[in-house]
DNA sequence: CCCTGATTCGC
DNA sequence: GCGAATCAGG
């Protein structure tokens, strides 16, 4: 499906509203990505919305790119893939990101749900001390490592790294991304 | 990892 | 004009 009037119209509302790429195009449906709403905004000129103190001509990359092979498709081995994560859809009056937020009334409803626990609670009888790691044991470490109520989380750790599925998300956030 | 918008460029 | 792939960032 194109971009016919009333979708138009519907895109620009919603940008302007505040509303994420990716939130306006599953409003939007009929297999609209972000990256097509990303693009029409561009191709509208509708960018920039809700820039208070604008100072920022944004870094351009001044286009270093020779001959960079494009979708290289190597489908060599068609085995393995598949991470196994379901993946349906988010419930939509989702807002997240750091982006203008476009309070809707059933938004602030309910705004404040769950404080969210800071930490995980590692049942005494799980906690490890640093003899007791194992390459499949969580590595994260919990409390201070001077004291004696110092411990790990011990939790199974995740193939793909040191850390249990809630540490490892943890660590990430901030990490990575930074002097490469 | 999740996500955001910005840009490029083959179609 | 379109949008996937990429880039740069949170």
């Amino acid at each position: 499906m194109g971009w016919t009037d009333e979708r138009v119209e519907l895109l620009k509302k919603l940008w302007m509203e505040g509303l994420s790429a990716s939130q306006i195009a599953a409003e939007l449906g009929d297999g609209v990505t972000r990256n097509a709403v990303i693009g029409k905004v561009h191709r509208l000129k509708l960018s920039a919305r809700a820039k208070p103190t604008n100072t920022a001509p944004r870094a351009r990359p001044a286009a270093a790119r020779p001959s960079a092979p494009r979708r290289v498709a190597s489908a060599s081995s068609s085995v393995s893939q598949m991470s196994a994560k379901p993946r349906i859809s988010m419930s939509r009056p989702q807002v997240m990101g750091a982006t203008a937020l476009a309070v809707t009334p059933e938004m602030d409803a309910q705004l404040y749900v769950a404080p969210a626990a800071a930490e995980l609670f590692i049942p005494e009888d799980k906690r490890l001390n640093l003899l007791q790691l194992n390459e499949h044991t969580c590595k994260w470490p919990i409390g201070d490592p001077l004291s004696k109520d110092f411990y790990f989380c011990g939790q199974h750790s995740l193939e793909t790294g040191p850390y249990c599925d809630f540490h490892s998300r943890r660590a990430y956030h901030q990490m990575d991304r930074k002097r490469r």
